[in-house]
DNA sequence: GTCGCGTTTGTAGGATCGTAACAACAGCAT
DNA sequence: ATGCTGTTGTTACGATCCTACAAACGCGAC
């Protein structure tokens, strides 16, 4: 069995088949119909196994069905396959988080807990970022040495903020971040200082309003992994002690 | 525990996470941050398992976590969950079905082989209705005495392929069905013969160019079942059978 | 010490995987 | 008709894996 077909059959199970039903299922498109010993002859699935798991699959409205001797299966049509599973994940989104709207408690007033949280995965630090981005009132600065974690969604959210009249600046010593923001209004674009080091392992750096921070570093498992902390005391401590050390050096 | 409760968490579950997972994303969606042992406290998990369920939780992007002691967990917004849930679910199914196309076999000129299949539910009659009207190039027959059995996409189908030339029948006793199709160009609308029993468990039918057959009736466990067939001996001998009997009681 | 936290290990149950046996039936030679 | 052969669809039964669940342990704080 070839690697890519283990890889499509793992890919399947996360979509909530078995193992046989995803070798079933490919080997019917493979055949674009057949009988069960069809079926067995190009998997390992075991003959006399072909019939519930078909069964299951139609269920699934995946297969459809021959009622002839021997029984034929017929798979459904990659799109049709597609549009199927798509809308049982979407029913079941619905039903899951239906619920949990319904019984979450409000974020009663302020957060004042004093929580540094950490992010793993660059999606996950990419969707905090914007998070926070978004809930600036009248100053952002965006540090990062590296282009490719500029998001479309972030340049626009940043772009967005600038216009609502929020300082922003963005802080690189890269010309390519540079220019990509030379063109928005309400942008300022800075140099680091020089004594910052900025090894090879840092990420990226935003502070809002005083008020929330991020940190990110590159390496270890997951490609980069953040720090951020929002309305405690932990994050004006930060962001007072990254701008201190600036205006230090700078006099 | 609720059955709202119990039935998210078979939601969740359908999504793919576990049964301690789902409850214990919940849970922290009710408390909005907390520890393990806040979670055990307003759950059954157990409190030596939270640590772990989180974890693989974490990796999943649907919460953040504290390094402090004790370990706080936060989870990610509803929208985020969503939206991460789902990003995962589409790149499986990307990886899935590209392995899936690239190993299909041709459709080899012509279907000639003898087959009629069976289809299980609304929505898969439904799709598979489509799917056979649209392949109509000259006559469409359309029958059914449920309005309700006649969605949107299947009236702009029908519409369309009016509008291609093809001449489409709608047959119906129903008002409330050749009201519908009044207003539509190209398709004229009649009465089912008197002689036809029409009893209550017939669904639809439908005959596209003396090539297909769509039957269905209403009933049973899945509510609507539908045979069908395309291109085969049997579908052009059906249709003949279904059309002769009207026009020789016509006579 | 006592208590709570976080970790580790072990067990029971359930679903899937994999093998095997079975009756029913069609084809074919005798 | 009889017997043989091969296939089909069904059913039963271990083996295996993962989750659910319980209990014990080391550790640090008080």
């Amino acid at each position: 069995m070839s690697s890519d077909e283990t890889a499509a059959i793992d890919a399947f199970e996360q979509l909530g088949l078995t193992s046989y039903e995803a070798k079933v299922f490919i080997a019917l498109r493979r055949l674009s119909a057949g009988t069960a010993r069809d079926v067995a002859d190009i998997t390992d699935v075991p003959r006399s196994q072909v019939y519930s798991v078909a069964e299951s699959l139609e269920d699934r409205g995946l297969l459809e069905v021959q009622q002839s001797n021997p029984i034929r299966y017929r798979p459904v049509s990659v799109e049709e396959a597609r549009e199927t599973l798509r809308s049982q994940f979407e029913r079941e989104q619905e039903r899951a988080f239906e619920y949990v709207e319904a019984v979450e408690s409000e974020p009663e007033g302020e957060e004042t807990q004093e929580d540094i949280w950490t992010v793993r995965g660059r999606d996950r630090v990419d969707d905090r970022t914007v998070d926070i981005l978004s809930q600036a009132e009248h100053r952002i600065v965006f540090g990062t040495r590296l282009p490719e974690l500029i998001t479309p969604l972030i340049e626009r959210t940043l772009a967005e903020r600038a216009a609502a009249g929020v300082s922003v600046f963005v802080v690189s010593d890269r010309d390519a971040v540079r220019e990509q923001f030379a063109a928005v209004d309400g942008v300022t674009i800075e140099r680091p200082p020089a004594h910052r080091t900025d090894d090879q392992r840092s990420g990226r750096i935003v502070l809002v309003d005083d008020d929330s921070v991020l940190l990110s570093v590159r390496g270890g498992e997951d490609g980069e992994t953040a720090i951020w902390s929002s309305g405690s005391l932990f994050a004006s401590v930060l962001i007072q002690l990254i701008e201190a050390s600036d205006e230090i050096h700078a006099e």
